[in-house]
DNA sequence: CGAATTTGACCGGCGC
DNA sequence: GCGCCGGTCAAATTCG
């Protein structure tokens, strides 16, 4: 992985929650319907963006709209983070809906739309290595910009990469790799229509806490130049995944008072379980802030992307 | 040396 | 029933 990547993405992602069963996926649908439209990157934008479940069903916000455009403030951060811990409670672990899992998820204004495909049969199919029944698979797709694929607070481990029929670029397949039993899984693929965003699909939940310190956030960091590499969409994804993730909610999807909304659901949530202090620590914000400030941050990190994108193109593009 | 990533092959679901 | 395609596995490779 590209030491940027490394920087930012800790994979610490969204998702979230554990449910044992891996069965239920849920797929946050963001409905970017503006992918083109918005904006490119700018620096200033924090990867953090992505914790605003900005996005509302298919509306996007503009950067420049963006509240959160600006670098946020320490507290800001957390606000905007709050939304993607994981309430470590057992009752997630039921998984009582899979969606639930997901902090933003429950909310309806998420900025990630969660798409039931279907209700995940039964959780035991889980039990099998491979997810056979596709169309029970619940998942949650959020679209992220390249910048906030980093912001996710779990360690994913990518297991495979394939391009994808219909898209320039392939997909990259991450699991969690917090908990070696960790039924949770995400897929970081490119926009097509806007390069610079990802499209982060979640599935399965976290059968485990989340991680209390970045420095605890295992792998995905791994950087490889990769000459020509088309593995664009593979390391970045991790660290796209959880920016894409942030990014979603920032740029696009959602109003100003769709993410207060949001952000006070998700911020009763978190205060509920107290994990803003627990997860993410002033010291975790602040070194988000210097990533934020970092030359790597959005600017760069496109920059990276769009190498790294063209060589998927290339490669993994058809 | 351990851990993460890469990459090709295999398996199985899904549509026709 | 067949073929296509997506998703996962696992060996090899690379990096810290």
């Amino acid at each position: 992985m590209e030491p940027d990547w490394d920087l930012h993405a800790l994979v610490r992602s969204c998702t979230t929650t554990s449910s044992p069963a891996a069965a239920a996926t849920t797929t946050v649908s963001t409905t970017s319907s503006g992918f083109g439209a918005s904006a490119p990157p700018s620096t200033s934008r924090s990867f953090f963006s992505v914790y605003n479940p900005a996005v509302q069903e298919g509306q996007i916000v503009s950067p420049s709209e963006n509240p959160y455009g600006a670098r946020p403030s320490i507290e800001e951060l957390h606000e905007l983070c709050k939304p993607f811990f994981i309430k470590p409670q057992p009752h997630t672990f039921q998984a009582s809906s899979p969606l639930s899992s997901f902090s933003y998820s429950s909310v309806s204004k998420s900025p990630c739309i969660q798409q039931e495909q279907k209700q995940p049969p039964q959780p035991g199919s889980a039990s099998t290595p491979k997810q056979k029944k596709r169309k029970n698979q619940v998942k949650k797709v959020c679209d992220v910009a390249a910048e906030n694929l980093s912001s996710d607070i779990w360690a994913w481990r990518k297991y495979g990469q394939k391009p994808i029929k219909g898209s320039p670029y392939p997909r990259g397949y991450y699991r969690c790799s917090s908990s070696k039993g960790c039924l949770a899984r995400k897929q970081v693929e490119r926009n097509k229509s806007d390069p610079t965003m990802f499209v982060v699909t979640y599935t399965g939940e976290h059968n485990h806490p989340a991680p209390t310190h970045k420095s605890s956030l295992a792998g995905s960091t791994r950087y490889k130049p990769q000459i020509g590499g088309d593995t664009a969409t593979t390391r970045p994804v991790s660290p796209a995944t959880s920016s894409e993730v942030a990014q979603h909610s920032t740029k696009s999807e959602c109003t100003e008072e769709e993410l207060e909304d949001l952000m006070k659901d998700d911020d009763e949530e978190a205060n509920e379980f107290d994990l803003t202090e627990s997860v993410v620590s002033d010291d975790f914000f602040e070194g988000l802030e210097e990533l934020t400030e970092s030359p790597f941050t959005a600017s760069s990190i496109i920059d990276r992307w769009s190498l790294t994108n063209n060589a998927t193109t290339a490669a993994g593009g058809s």
